[in-house]
DNA sequence: AAGCGGTAGTGGTCCGACCACTCTGCTGGC
DNA sequence: GCCAGCAGAGTGGTCGGACCACTACCGCTT
């Protein structure tokens, strides 16, 4: 019999398992609290530094969420909390890989506006035309840039896929579109971006999903060629 | 002027901030070896502890590598290494998420087999088989399942979008589908399953895109379905 | 009963020490 | 001259303790 653990990896890597462990068979709920920290090193037999690492690992995963005075909580563990690292991959991507994500970003995007054309409620479609109207009412980048996003944002809320939508939001992070569509939209890309996202609101009011379709996938694939011909150059 | 920092959220936060930027503005390349956590700290103006937290954080996000011995390293920041979390996801999600996260899956699965279609080589495409029948010639569940990862792995590369490959990858975890097809499989399914990865091949030999994704939806959404009544039961 | 202040307890930070491992360069024998 | 082996310095990994910043709760005052 083993008294003691097997010793595979580092002890902070054995107390993430272990919590990981105790998430997945439903011994922590989302929304629990834990141990102290002092409490859950001697309980695993480690120091109070090493489970702090193995915390904050857990934490910037998004599957703890530590309150300070208060005490270390598991998340709801919805998909908005563990695909938020989801974004740093497309913050440090360059290159050809900026072109991949794209590539990813149409076929999620296009599927996903697909099914909010089907789906969408009223309410939810006067959203997206206010983001519509709001974006094509101001020429200041930023503000563009933000109902841009929100646009995006509602479409894929109504596709009724949690988690396709936080794929998405993490393909879209604010950082990465600013990083991209910078040059893009030098070019005076305006007007074709304001033409393409009429017609994917069209799509929606008609709710017809395959024309919904061709507008994302068409919107997303004018950045996507022009990126690749930028890295062609 | 600050000449301290604006002291916003934790200090490891922050340290974590600023690594990921030098990497971002290029002043960390991929593999380049990062100085002492000691030095590291002491320019960052925080002690070691919290250093370390901010590096075993990146580490466990596929940004960072520590060598016991050596030092801290920058990774080649391939999609295979910033999606490893991309497990994390599948391995914690219960429930409805789970047909959620089959639904991306079959989304982006029948899109790669299509593209593989197009695309695979002789090399590749006997790779595939190899695989397949291996599956084929044994009853050990065990190994059926590591070629069947393998199976759909190598298709996923063949599509040729690393980025998509590494995301499938995460939905394939190997403890997501243990899972997920455990009771699946033993309803008697291995013979369908057989079929349907019968038809992915040949479409893969005909070079025929549109069979490929038809095939790929099919077979993902043969899983799909089971889950959902699983659920609604 | 409501407001308020204090206090115990929590996570956040820092320090210093030691351990385990890697790499390098020197030493010794062949 | 060359190579195996050893020893040292340097690195990440772990530990224990101390103190700070903040929260929550309890009891006191009004």
């Amino acid at each position: 019999m083993d008294e003691t653990a097997p010793q595979k990896g580092t002890v902070t890597q054995r107390a993430m398992e272990h919590i990981k462990a105790m998430i997945a068979e439903g011994r922590l709920e989302p929304g629990q609290r834990l141990p102290t920290e002092r409490d859950l090193a001697a309980q695993l037999g480690l120091s109070r530094s090493s489970m702090r690492e193995a915390i904050r690992a857990l934490t910037v995963l998004g599957v703890l969420e530590a309150r300070h005075g208060s005490g270390i909580y598991v998340t709801q563990l919805e998909a908005g909390d563990l695909l938020e690292t989801f974004g740093v991959v497309a913050d440090l991507s360059r290159g050809p890989r900026l072109v991949e994500l794209l590539e990813v970003r149409r076929i999620l995007e296009s599927t996903a506006t697909a099914l909010a054309a089907a789906r969408i409620g009223a309410d939810q479609l006067a959203e997206v035309e206010k983001h519509l109207t709001a974006m094509n009412a101001t020429d200041d980048p930023e503000e563009i840039l933000a109902h841009d996003l929100a646009f995006h944002r509602e479409i894929a809320a109504a596709a009724g896929n949690d988690t396709m939508a936080a794929i998405l939001e993490g393909l879209s992070s604010r950082t990465f579109r600013a990083r991209v569509w910078r040059g893009y939209e030098e070019e005076g890309a305006f007007d074709r971006t304001r033409r393409e996202h009429a017609a994917i609101h069209r799509a929606l009011v008609a709710h017809d999903p395959e024309a919904a379709r061709a507008a994302a996938a068409a919107h997303v694939g004018e950045v996507e060629e022009w990126l690749r011909t930028q890295l062609g150059a």
